[in-house]
DNA sequence: CGTTAGTTTGAGAGGACTCAAAGTCTGTGG
DNA sequence: CCACAGACTTTGAGTCCTCTCAAACTAACG
């Protein structure tokens, strides 16, 4: 747990020694194994995790259809965000890629550590502003680039996730169907 | 300026007397006309700005063409995001849409009243968080939704924007070209 | 009122979609 | 260690939405 710990604060912020043991009492270390859901379309969630190692992704449903929202690999927060900020029923699954080890924190014990201690609200704004600056590079993304340079984009962000996540989660994370991507990735038809 | 402060705790969080006297410190009301440009391209923008009653629109360049990324209407914030939290130069211009009051922060002024007061620091995790689900939203809508959907969400969270932006900064929100929005406007069309 | 910015309309091209089917990989049980 | 079932990926053909390029129309502003 506290190799894990020192991951987030060295990517985000110092925090207090105090900081740090209340930070523990609150944290669960979760092994999960592929294919394993841990929230599903309806229910509220409460949790955030922290992908210590290995794989999951959100997704929704639309027209029956799966659309990944979402990838965290080593070192990323995922939740169903929604329903984890507003509290309301989640549209989301999330599920997992690959055998994963999880540091899970639940949402009223992220409140108590933020109303306790200013450096872990700082934390939480950090943490928070790299996610929105993410988010904003997808939209660009989304906005008005072709298909293949969104893969492309992708394949700088996520380095070797071809080979972590299905195509089909892959090609609907860029808004485009599997069809469509597993064209792109076959180079006879770059011709 | 009371006011205008106000209405912005108002949407996040209370602060205690001695933060709002801090914050009111470092706060500047600026007014600016249609047509004004407060950041271009190239430029490091170290402002946040906060739409008290007015418009402005963040954009950018894409092979000569302008690409709208974020709309700012009363009591909305606006900033050139990448430039402002990671301090590099702007890929973003700002324009104001019509004659406008804003209040101004500097981000050093922000970096030091988050330090200075735990409060201040909520209001920007909280404020942050919001602008995160803003963003999330949109990726679901530019993910899979047909233009005509987009458009009518759009509508539903900026209701008559269409008579306070340009018709072709509202399509290149969207993700379309000014003619495809056009169209979708047009009631003949929907036959 | 003329000039310019903004919007609409038209026609044709192209990228991505849908539906359908074949091919490939992977993991489990015999 | 092989065979088979189910999951995943590729390929094909036809369609449709949105794009591009072009031009006409309308509104706003000095």
């Amino acid at each position: 747990m506290d190799e894990i710990i020192h991951s987030i604060i060295s990517q985000y912020t110092p925090l207090s020694a105090e900081t740090i043991v209340d930070f523990k009492k609150y944290s669960e270390i979760r092994k999960v194994n592929k294919g394993d859901i841990l929230v599903k379309e309806g229910e509220y969630s409460h949790e955030l995790y922290y992908v210590a190692k290995g794989g999951a992704r959100a997704y929704y449903l639309k027209d029956g259809k799966t659309i990944t929202d979402w990838f965290a690999f080593d070192n990323d927060f995922i939740s169903a965000i929604v329903s984890f900020f507003l509290g309301i029923p989640s549209q989301h699954y999330i599920e997992i890629l690959e055998d994963t080890t999880l540091l899970v924190l639940q949402r009223q014990d992220i409140d108590t550590l933020c109303n306790k201690h200013h450096d872990f609200e700082r934390l939480g704004r950090l943490s928070t502003t790299k996610t929105m600056l993410q988010l904003q590079q997808r939209i660009v993304s989304l906005q008005f680039k072709s298909s293949r340079e969104r893969y492309e984009s992708l394949l700088e962000n996520y380095p070797h996730i071809e080979l972590r996540a299905p195509l089909g989660d892959i090609a609907s994370y860029l808004g485009i169907t599997q069809e469509t991507l597993s064209r792109i990735r076959n180079p006879n038809n770059g011709i």
